[in-house]
DNA sequence: GTGAAAGCGCTAACAC
DNA sequence: GTGTTAGCGCTTTCAC
């Protein structure tokens, strides 16, 4: 590769007056910046970012910790978090930690080795000490990382009420509901909480089923909504979130229940792929986007330490998206 | 940040040392190795790979050019790349360029300026030289991007032909096909030709559909599908990528078309998300997680020029998985 | 306006 | 067995 000082040869002045032009820094003569651009357009010259981040201390990489990238939810807050930090000049490594903690544990130590800027989690196998003793800008995705951790996450006491107020509605009497493990203190857990508060003050009885933590292949869910769903078989109607809704009312289906009229179901999230699946879900929209673009501002603004104050808990709301599962 | 030299001073010797101990290097005293393991520990020590990708102008990063992470597809290829990535070594740096060519452009550039050891390139916006001219190592994911530039693809021609016997088992005479866009040279054209080229030498009509080169985000399906479907109202078998294949069968059973008996349905790439759908789609499976570790492995001898002979074209094999849509 | 030189944190000769 | 030192490709003082 060619490096400063070939460009400064081939310009015929010092590697000082390359990097000033570059940066654009100091005066420089216009003379001396068109013969350092020649160069620099002659040889194909692309400043070395490893030996600029050596200097500055400052990689503009951010590290990306999820359990899965492969599932829906985390490929689309994936794309719009590298959108976000292209558009601010960062780059994005990514790992994937598939909920292990030894695992979640090495990544972390190979982003500081990288020295990377920052990190988005979206994982949480650690204890919270482990991640405010990393001394580096984290911010969580939907995951309670300790009070000084600033937390981006949906509505999720809105989403569990909305939903339950959705399947009350449609005069749902007998209700299952799948919850993410309650095990790990997340902020669905709010969710879940809420729509079962929801309901039971309208004496509506809910069975809730509690998913394992390592939940994340689709091949995993068949047998666990099957049991529930034999465990049940008068439900009228269901929330859990996309994926697994759909998969339970694939499973609806097999047993011949027609939906809505049969059972009711209530998804979260409102996953792009449900523009493919048929009957359409009823959903509670979580503004993936958004979320993602937060995460990314304020990472930056924590990096920056631009404004003295950080806001803590960034929650944004959640809407029902009403399809032909209710 | 602690460096090399804290811990020099911290265990009472010299760098060099340090920087033996921490690469296994030499012979060095027992006493000393337990001096400097003990000082790292102290001090939370972790090495500053950037210093050392300096110097040893390798950065064990590798870039991945896509262009759509979001898509099921890619996140689920990523997903296994990250993995194979993560067996070796090498980190991910992850760029969707969503097909436009400047903004690959810029992806690749500003891979070259971070160093990167080698790019994974599913997208192909760029001329054959461009690629060439990079002198890096490269892999292209199902992209003839030049004969120099290994590629690692499903086999579409075997895909093709094994969907066209299924649809042809079935009974169907009038088959509609969703290609890909024709105008860019991908191995998917193959797969395309010889699935008419299959039908047609069974006197069967297939009427061919070509999708638009952007054409990722699932709301623009709709409209595409329902003119489609206009133009051939007597259709009774259809082909297409798992994704259009869904939102076809969404549009069918809108307009009351029973699936398998009105229409059968085959798609491709055997998509995770399948299993979540009902009914559950016939597909023709590519081999998602090798197809990744094909093109890691491959990018890495590369790298490494380990193997004189690196094999250019690395195919496949699909399979046919029957679901309840044929 | 421009150049010389030090130094970011590491590795690898080359000493001894 | 261990230390000294140059240098990877940049940026930034400090000269002039």
């Amino acid at each position: 590769m060619t490096n400063i000082k070939d460009v400064a040869i081939k310009a015929g002045v010092s590697v000082s007056t390359v990097s000033r032009v570059m940066n654009n820094r100091g005066y420089i003569s216009q003379a001396t910046k068109d013969k350092v651009f020649n160069a620099m357009k002659d040889l194909n010259y692309q400043p070395n970012e490893i030996a600029k981040s050596l200097f500055k201390k400052k990689s503009n990489i951010i590290g990306l910790i999820l359990p899965d990238i492969s599932t829906p939810f985390y490929a689309e807050e994936t794309r719009y978090i590298e959108e976000e930090l292209y558009k601010l000049g960062y780059k994005l490594m990514l790992c994937n930690a598939y909920n292990s903690s030894s695992r979640e544990q090495e990544y972390i130590n190979m982003l500081l080795r990288n020295q990377v800027d920052g990190i988005i989690i979206g994982s949480h196998t650690l204890k919270i000490e482990d991640y405010l003793n990393l001394n580096l800008p984290i911010v969580a995705l939907d995951r309670y990382l300790g009070d000084d951790i600033p937390i981006v996450c949906s509505d999720h006491i809105e989403g569990g009420k909305l939903a339950a107020l959705e399947l009350l509605n449609c005069g749902c009497t007998n209700i299952l509901h799948f919850s993410g493990s309650l095990k790990v203190p997340t902020p669905s857990n709010d969710r879940h909480k809420s729509f079962n508060d929801t309901l039971e003050r309208k004496n509506i009885k809910v069975n809730t089923v509690e998913l394992p933590i390592n939940f994340f292949s689709f091949l995993d869910y068949s047998s666990i909504i099957q049991e529930a769903l034999d465990n049940n078989p008068d439900i009228d109607g269901i929330f859990a979130t996309d994926t697994i809704a759909l998969a339970t009312i694939k499973e609806l289906i097999k047993r011949n229940k027609n939906i809505p009229n049969d059972v009711k179901v209530v998804g979260y999230d409102g996953l792009s792929i449900c523009a493919l699946t048929y009957p359409t879900l009823t959903t509670i929209q979580q503004p993936i986007k958004d979320l993602s673009k937060e995460a990314v501002k304020t990472l930056i603004n924590l990096i920056n330490k631009k404004n003295s104050y950080i806001e803590k808990k960034i929650i944004l709301p959640v809407s029902l998206k009403r399809g032909n599962t209710t």
